[in-house]
DNA sequence: AACACGGGGAT
DNA sequence: ATCCCAGTGTT
């Protein structure tokens, strides 16, 4: 339904990728690299890495010390290991051939599901479910209506998805709906205004509804040094929540969330106007 | 299901 | 100051 006006979208808007012109090598390192790490940050690593190591079995070769100086600052350092053993192992046990199976690729280190099913797609042209945060945010506000995904996907939502698969160029519509979600539904700021497929939209047709966590946060946020103070202080003498988690809950959304929710049940904040929280008058 | 794990650009 | 990012592995 969705699916010409988005392949048009990105015939037209893609951008040119190393890791869209290159072998399944290429396509690993760039996977390893991009997960939980942007684009942008990513290209100018991923460039130095291929000149350098250009396939597993050069890379098999090189010393941890060395793989990590090369992984620079990307964050998650622990990819850069993880690689290197995926480049020992597709040298030696695979003889330089990765893998083209996703109970295979999973077995690898590093790679679980989404990168399996990233490979299958991206490396091999096969058809696979390829759900990252891109996708699921795009088609969460599409059809569901509401502003972010859940935390992991569920089962309608696999199934879903599954469906909208074509059957020829499964790959390329995996990179047309990942790149939509890139470059125009973001995560902040969506611009709608360059969508194809704003007029289809339900979140955009029921005018942005903010998902309640999101809410929450900024409610609490919004929150006066002096009332924030209270409610930290009523839930520390209610043991609503250990020391520790009353600490983490900048941090950790679920917990605000679970303990705002406590709160309003016992009464002990209420809620104010459209969206303030406060506590009840005396 | 919840968490730890990095780092820096955007806002 | 906080959110976000082509997730994985452990508990």
């Amino acid at each position: 339904m969705y699916e010409k006006e988005i392949l048009a979208w990105f015939k037209k808007n893609k951008r040119d990728l190393p890791w869209r012109k290159t072998d399944t090598w290429g396509v690993l390192v760039s996977e390893f690299m991009l997960q939980q790490t942007p684009v942008n940050r990513v290209l100018p690593v991923y460039i130095d890495w291929m000149k350098r190591w250009p396939t597993a079995a050069t890379l098999a070769k090189a010393t941890p010390a060395e793989v990590i100086t090369a992984w620079g600052r990307l964050g998650y350092p622990r990819r850069a290991l993880r690689l290197h053993e995926c480049a020992k192992v597709i040298t030696k046990e695979y003889k330089g051939r990765i893998p083209e199976n996703e109970s295979e690729l999973r077995a690898l280190p590093g790679i679980g599901e989404y990168t399996a099913a990233a490979m299958m797609a991206f490396a091999f042209g096969a058809r696979s479910l390829v759900l990252d945060i891109n996708i699921r945010r795009l088609f969460a506000r599409l059809y569901d209506g509401v502003q972010s995904p859940t935390a992991s996907a569920t089962k309608q939502e696999k199934a879903r998805y599954e469906a909208l698969i074509p059957s020829k160029d499964a790959h390329i519509w995996a990179a047309a709906t990942m790149e939509l979600g890139a470059l125009v539904c973001t995560s902040q700021s969506p611009k709608c205004g360059i969508c194809p497929v704003a007029k289809d939209c339900t979140w955009r047709s029921l005018d942005y509804p903010q998902s309640d966590i999101v809410k929450r946060r900024q409610t609490w946020h919004g929150t006066d040094r002096q009332c924030r103070g209270a409610i930290v202080q009523a839930l520390r003498e209610n043991e609503l929540l250990k020391k520790s988690e009353i600490a983490q809950l900048w941090d950790v959304p679920s917990q605000l969330e679970k303990a705002l929710i406590t709160l309003l049940d016992d009464g002990l904040i209420e809620a104010r106007g459209k969206s303030g929280y406060s506590l009840p008058r005396t």
